[in-house]
RNA sequence: CGGGGAGUGGCGCAGCCUGGUUAGCGCGCUUGCCUUGGGAGCAAGAGGUCGUCGGUUCAAAUCCGACCUCCCCGACCA
């Protein structure tokens, strides 16, 4: 329902002393959550500008507003890669045919949704180019070149790409045949180090994930049905949708001496003994930005953690008479106050629209944090704030403004990761028999913490029949004795189950 | 890749079944006036290869065929 349709002009809400209900809807371009959850992500994604399609199936235009999301992501995560010792390096976008297939298990994972080019201008290429799905098979043969002592050990880069993978399905930053990732490549000289490197990343991706983007995730190891092509182990960190799927948001892979010993990438250790390398390779991407939407975005749209917000606070100038003279100087030295502390902030001085057609322009958006200032506020030396996540509204002086609305934005972030947390506690459940399994994932997915006994045949089983997945092996949750929810056999640990995006 | 749905100004749609002047409507956009504290109002405008290619026909948005793209549901994956 549109305002005019309510009923005309609400009268000034200068004078209003209660919020805005939480359930009245401003924005009508969104789907509700409730009716078409799937038509609602896609809803978001285009109306609050993060992407648009082009020509090539499967291939989004990420615009300002999703790539600044992004951007700001990438670089905090990038910060963490660093301060623990890994540097940055770029790799070639075309792997050769051969150095694909020298991997086994890699190649048979990867083939069927890999991309070649076989022509170079008007000549049929000697050997096809595979474009990167990912980029250990070009990676490893200079590791091989590079590494031949001990001492040149560990290796430790990291680099930002894209990556393609020909997907049947694909929806925007969820599944696209092209997207931005970081992926990480290192050899150590142990097993140990090896692993120990595979669970920092994972902790890093973790602390990352909840700090930054507020999104709550369960650490834990995947099943051999999940893990990375040519890989020993593969740990993830999972996180539950608002809809109740599960999101796996990064993965780090122990790759054992698998691609060392297919690459031979070998060095000399300290008993002149010629050893291979242990390596691992551990990724995130623009799927985080999918997460983020399904995370936090409501009825209205989107909502951005402050962290990672291009915009967090957006200024309103109320206009009203000629509000260019008396009100847009404020708003500008407003504006120029808030930057120099340091706020990524934006005024709205468009004069083609009222406020209140930017307030839901900037809510449906997900700006954490609106700023209205009028002639009555610059009278009384105040703003008004109101938090995109509860539309909670406050009149602040604005004297120490830029304090308040630091704070502001901290509340705001940590109340999203508490109301996420919220979420995905109250939706994992611990269930014991496979009835029950059967009609919670139908009725309300989320998490299922089950017992299982460790074979892919009960794992596949659950899939035929419910279509949800383990997600994870949670780590410590092995502690706890319980028999299969399948089979009925002894379980090896409580695990993770849920549908999957 | 299987099953289903859709493609018509920027967005959302009608028109198609039953071919026939200038392809409509709402929103948005432009200009002006007037407004502006939760998506204002009035007036005048601009904007279209009807997804693409081919076929049938005197005539195609409309009928036929192929292809492309998007969406939903399944099988495969970050």
């Amino acid at each position: 329902m549109t305002l005019a349709s309510a009923g005309g002009r609400l009268m000034p809400s200068y004078v209003v002393k209660e919020n805005v209900s939480l359930d009245k809807r401003w924005v009508s371009e969104i789907t509700p959550k409730a009716e078409d959850f799937s038509k609602w992500y896609l809803d978001v994604v285009r109306k609050a500008e993060l992407a648009d399609y082009g020509s090539v199936k499967g291939c989004m235009i990420i615009r300002p507003y999703g790539y600044g999301i992004w951007e700001r992501a990438r670089d905090l995560l990038d910060r963490r890669i660093k301060d623990s010792g890994h540097e940055n390096a770029y790799f070639p976008l075309f792997i050769p045919e051969s150095a694909l297939k020298k991997e086994a298990e890699h190649v048979k994972g990867f083939a069927p949704e890999v991309a070649w080019v076989t022509r170079g201008g008007n000549e049929e290429l000697e050997e096809p180019l595979a474009i990167r799905p990912t980029s250990e098979a070009i990676i490893c043969p200079m590791y091989a070149k590079w590494v031949r002592s001990y001492r040149d050990l560990p290796i430790l880069i990291n680099q930002w790409a894209n990556v393609v993978r020909w997907e049947k399905v694909t929806r925007p930053f969820l599944r696209t045949t092209e997207f931005l990732w970081q992926e990480g490549h290192t050899v150590h000289a142990t097993a140990e180090e090896a692993q120990d490197e595979t669970l920092r990343i994972l902790e890093i991706y973790r602390e990352f994930v909840e700090t930054e983007l507020a999104i709550p995730v369960v650490k834990g190891l995947k099943t051999e049905r999940e893990r990375f092509a040519g890989a020993l182990q593969t740990y993830a960190i999972e996180a539950l949708m608002t809809d109740g799927r599960a999101l796996q948001a990064g993965t780090s892979h122990n790759l054992g001496q698998h691609f060392a010993k297919a690459f031979d990438i070998r060095f000399e250790d300290e008993n002149q003994q010629m050893q291979y390398g242990w390596s691992t390779s551990w990724g995130v991407s623009t799927r985080l930005v999918g997460a983020i939407i399904m995370t936090h975005g409501d009825d209205s749209g989107l909502i951005v953690p402050p962290h990672v917000a291009p915009i967090q606070v957006i200024i309103v100038p109320i206009s009203a008479g000629n509000w260019k003279e008396t009100v847009l100087p404020h708003a500008r030295s407003l504006l120029e106050k808030l930057r120099a502390a340091g706020i990524r902030c934006k005024l709205d001085d468009r004069d083609n629209y009222t406020p209140g057609w930017k307030f839901a322009d900037w809510e449906m958006r997900g700006v954490p944090v609106r700023c209205e200032i009028g002639p009555k506020d610059i009278e009384k030396k105040q703003v008004v704030l109101v938090r995109r996540d509860n539309r909670e509204k406050a009149f602040v002086p604005m004297e120490g403004l830029e304090s308040r609305l630091t704070a502001m934005l901290e509340q705001v972030q940590d109340a999203l990761f508490r109301k996420a947390c919220e979420f995905r506690d109250k939706n994992t459940t611990n269930v014991d028999t496979f009835p029950v399994f059967e009609e919670m994932m139908e009725s309300r997915p989320g998490f299922l913490r089950c017992f299982w006994c460790g074979s892919a045949e009960c794992e596949t089983a659950v899939k035929e029949k419910t279509s949800a997945t383990i997600r994870v092996i949670p780590f410590g949750a092995d502690e706890e004795k319980g028999t299969c929810v399948f089979c009925g056999k002894e379980a090896i640990s409580r695990v993770l189950f849920a549908k999957a995006y």
